[in-house]
DNA sequence: GGTTCCGTAAACACGC
DNA sequence: AGCGTGTTTACGGAAC
């Protein structure tokens, strides 16, 4: 029990620590860090909001300062054709996919969101004002940017029939990336200013509320042909980055903007980030949307029919796919709510996922010292190194070879091992296990496997998985005088496992029988009685047990090999 | 399918 | 006679 529970305790010490991290992820990367627990922090929150409120501003002005100053240079600039006019496109695509990118939720700010605690209404009003004013910045600055698309395009179009100069092409396209730079850093900002207001409750108390944040975002979805025009553009420009342009590719997958540090943009210039014409952004969302590539892995899509949630609708290809998803499971309320039911119950699964990891953890760390440790035969064993077991552990050796001669080194899986250490309940249920490891594995068991697990079978009534020969040789060698009785053998096993306080009479006689069938052990009578012994060489040797050739008994002899 | 290991049960003996 | 201890045998399951 106390191996057990320290172990749950130390998984979920880093559970707890895994937890902590992501959300100090979400902490640094949102702007508020607040303190929930008490329940009154909307005075610090708002304040940090109102940060993450004017750093949106301060990019919004540049954005604008850079519109202006790209919409001059068009003037001035004129019709020029540019010697490469296949670059263009390279530069809109990427940022209209950045720009138009849906909001999605990860796994992490799910639990977040459902694990979320309730504000008061004063601060879901604040929240909820706050929100509306940066969607009315974000629907200004989309406006912003398809005046400049639009713009962009014709100018494009003019310059491949007139012909331009590549350098001031060059120019706008530069300004326009920092512009579209700036549009990707508001995003991000909103995007972590929406996960604060998730992580604050708001979308829970609020249900209506999520459309409002994401609807202009995923009214943006990335169509087709941006796709296709991404996908060229990026081939295009794979040839340019040998040039020293790294702005081909936005990477997205570092979107977390401190807000001590706004300048400290996230939207690190990674020409190496994309892959296959793909944005480094790995949102489902946008995976679901690239389907010219993936057509045939949507995760909703599958086997002719839509796997959304309790849909199931035939669609017959693709495309028809594509048309049902946009128009009977656009961004709605009912699409809301049966998003947050999946969401739950992709919480469910891996909050079992994650008890199943930490089971499976410590699994692996209780086994973790018979499984990893060297155990070449010509080697001693010395896993043991027990305080009280200094010779016997120290000399541990393959005790039954003629069984594992061709695996001496094979370590002891949770597969096989597992089931009889952990299974509490069933354990006690399947009846005799036999196959006790430390014979099987030849490795003599040891005060500290036992005490590895001591508290454990003593409260839990698991079968220890040794067998009868091995805890009666512990018994012994556990004593000051390495020597006991046969009822002092009896009160170490009912001492050291709750297992052996039941049934007293089955295992009392299979420990009779084993102590005299075992050629190891050794009973030995003085003027107080009699007691056993154990002869460790002979135990490490191999067949301990003689059955088909009883032994005579003859403990004068057992006695006189004793003293000699 | 045979062999081996192991647990279990039982019979038996011996001494107190 | 009853009990504890010790020995031996038989049987069956599981693993090899």
């Amino acid at each position: 029990m106390m191996q057990e529970s320290g172990t749950e305790t130390k998984s979920n010490g880093s559970a707890i620590q895994n937890g902590s991290s992501g959300g100090n992820h979400l902490l640094e990367c949102g702007s508020l860090r607040e303190g929930r627990s008490n329940g009154e922090a909307p005075a610090v929150d708002v304040g940090a909001a109102d940060l993450a409120h004017v750093q949106q501003q301060q990019a919004l002005q540049v954005a604008r300062q850079l519109l202006l100053q790209q919409q001059q240079q068009q003037q001035v600039s004129g019709l020029k054709s540019p010697k490469r006019n296949d670059k263009q496109p390279a530069l809109q695509v990427p940022v209209s996919v950045a720009m138009m990118t849906p909001q999605v939720i990860t796994p992490q700010q799910m639990q977040q969101i459902l694990q979320q605690q309730v504000l008061s209404p004063q601060q879901l009003q604040v929240l909820l004002q706050q929100q509306q004013a940066l969607m009315l910045q974000q629907q200004q600055l989309q406006e912003f940017y398809k005046k400049q698309q639009e713009q962009l395009q014709l100018q494009l179009l003019q310059q491949q029939h007139a012909g331009k100069q590549p350098k001031e092409q060059q120019q706008v396209a530069t300004q326009q990336l920092a512009f579209q730079q700036q549009l990707l850093q508001m995003q991000q900002l909103q995007q972590q200013h929406l996960l604060s207001l998730q992580r604050q409750g708001l979308l829970t108390i609020q249900p209506g509320q999520p459309a409002l944040p994401l609807q202009p975002l995923a009214q943006g979805m990335i169509p087709a042909e941006l796709q296709q025009l991404w996908k060229e553009v990026t081939s295009a420009h794979t040839a340019e980055e040998t040039t020293g342009n790294n702005h081909s590719s936005l990477d997205l997958t570092t979107t977390c903007v401190s807000s001590s540090a706004p300048s400290k943009t996230s939207l690190i210039m990674n020409p190496h980030a994309s892959t296959n014409g793909q944005l480094s952004v790995h949102t489902p969302k946008r995976e679901s949307l690239s389907h010219e590539e993936h057509s045939h892995s949507h995760p909703l899509y599958g086997h002719g029919v839509c796997k959304w949630p309790g849909c199931e609708a035939v669609c017959e290809d693709f495309q028809s796919f594509l048309k049902h998803l946009n128009s009977e499971h656009a961004l709605d309320d009912r699409s809301t709510a049966q998003c947050r039911v999946q969401m739950q119950v992709v919480q469910q699964l891996e909050l079992q996922l994650a008890k199943d990891k930490e089971r499976l953890q410590a699994m692996m760390t209780h086994l973790h010292v018979k499984s990893t440790e060297p155990k070449a035969a010509p080697q001693p064993l010395n896993l043991v190194s027990s305080v009280t077991l200094s010779k016997s552990a120290s000399e541990a050796s393959p005790q039954s070879l003629p069984h594992t001669p061709t695996t001496p080194t094979a370590p002891i899986t949770p597969v096989t091992q597992g089931p009889s250490v952990i299974t509490t309940t069933s354990m006690h249920t399947v009846g005799p296990i036999r196959r006790r490891y430390s014979d099987k594995y030849n490795v003599p068991i040891s005060s500290a496997d036992i005490a590895q697990n001591q508290e454990f079978y003593k409260n839990a009534e698991v079968r220890p998985p040794f067998t009868y020969a091995s805890l009666i040789r512990q018994a012994i060698l556990e004593s000051p005088e390495k020597q006991l009785t046969l009822n002092e053998i009896y009160n170490w096993f009912t001492r050291m496992f709750a297992y052996f306080r039941r049934n007293a009479a089955t295992w009392k006689g299979a420990i009779r029988t084993n102590l005299s069938l075992h050629k190891c052990f050794i009973r030995v009578e003085d003027e107080f009685g009699s007691f056993w012994t154990v002869d460790d060489e002979e135990f490490k040797r191999g067949r301990h047990i003689q059955r088909g050739r009883p032994r005579k008994y003859c403990p004068d002899e057992n006695f006189d090999e004793l003293v000699a």
